[in-house]
DNA sequence: AACCCCAAGATTGTTAACAATCTGAGTTGA
DNA sequence: TCAACTCAGATTGTTAACAATCTTGGGGTT
């Protein structure tokens, strides 16, 4: 069931997911080269979804192109950058917990809880390439309810952001920072979850 | 020596910037769907770049991608959104304008006046599609001289602004909005060109 | 008439081969 | 020695053909 839905998937979303996650996490070292060839043969494609999904991570700003020499890892932005991108962020995510309020149901209680609990097990499995990715599904997860235009534009600055997370004592630090954001969303009290959006530091 | 230039540029970004314009200037209706199979005719070349130039284009968010459907032209954001895409547009470019002057110089001085007499020239003409071109080129030489990923992620937000001229009663409106910032940045004004920059409507 | 089925055309998704460009090691000449 | 040249291999850019999927309209059944 697993392989059927895999294979209706198309290539380039997944392709994408598992090398932007791979790049999140710092698996990939900054302005190494990657090379399509190798990428095709990885995921056992021909060139053309690679390329796309090449194309789509330089957009969302996880690599950087040059023309005939192919992509490479970017390089983190300097604080000042880092700033004005985590501003950014914060408006953008407490404007789209507003718009996405007045539908918010129990499903997407559920799907939060999931999500938190993801966040939670990676956090105690010290798993850094979970954490980033669950990080990252928890605060998409508000994003994407609200509207597919702000999830694109929060996605572009998420992942230039690059969250240092290894610079943390202890990642259950990460988890403690979402846990009381999510009850917030349960009792359905958006002033008390965009004061903590507003606050959330990593 | 034009055609020798246009023939060694990538074929992806000038296609990329040629739809983009007609879309942004409103050459196309909205929910128009855009075929691959038209496009490559029309630019003289095979589905694969017109594929990575409708890919880049869905991704700035001029078009949606609908899986085994193609893309479509996208439609206006709703009034809260563009108010927040509009305030998130203004911050990143005065945060740009501040990175960029230290480095400013005579040259650029040179570039911002071409494109503002540009501007000029479109707005006396009333062509829409020059005068939201000339616009976006304005705004968009400042920010990318602060830099590549700010550039990015700016452009992807004005280009879902969709601002409507449409509903001006002159065009020359818009020049005298922005032939002030121009004035500014010429003084070396940061301060001024900052405060004209966060009341400039259009 | 209303509904379902199905086949043909239209459209997008993928592939492999070919073309253009870049890279770097080896060679040549001063 | 060192700089410039060259050429083969590596890599990206483009193309055309093929595969998968969607859409549309006709024909049959109730």
């Amino acid at each position: 069931m697993s392989i059927g839905l895999k294979n209706s998937r198309i290539k380039r979303s997944e392709i994408c997911d598992t090398l932007r996650a791979e790049v999140l996490s710092g698996q990939w070292k900054s302005n190494q080269p990657v090379r399509e060839h190798s990428l095709a043969e990885r995921f056992g494609v021909s060139r053309g979804p690679i390329r796309d999904a090449l194309l789509q991570l330089t957009q969302e700003g996880a690599l950087v192109y040059r023309q005939n020499k192919g992509v490479r890892v970017s390089s983190p932005p300097e604080k000042a950058e880092r700033d004005l991108l985590f501003r950014l962020r914060r408006d953008l995510e407490i404007h789209c917990l507003k718009k996405a309020f007045p539908d918010w149901n129990e499903a997407d209680d559920d799907q939060l809880t999931t999500l938190l609990e993801a966040l939670a097990t990676a956090c105690q499995q010290q798993d850094l390439s979970e954490v980033t990715a669950s990080d990252l599904a928890l605060h998409r997860y508000w994003v994407s309810k609200a509207s597919r235009e702000m999830e694109s534009i929060w996605l572009s600055i998420s992942v230039r952001m690059r969250m240092a997370y290894s610079r943390l004592e202890s990642y259950m630090e990460i988890y403690h920072e979402h846990e009381p954001i999510v009850n917030a969303i349960h009792r359905r009290d958006l002033k008390a979850a965009q004061s903590l959006i507003r606050r959330n530091v990593i």
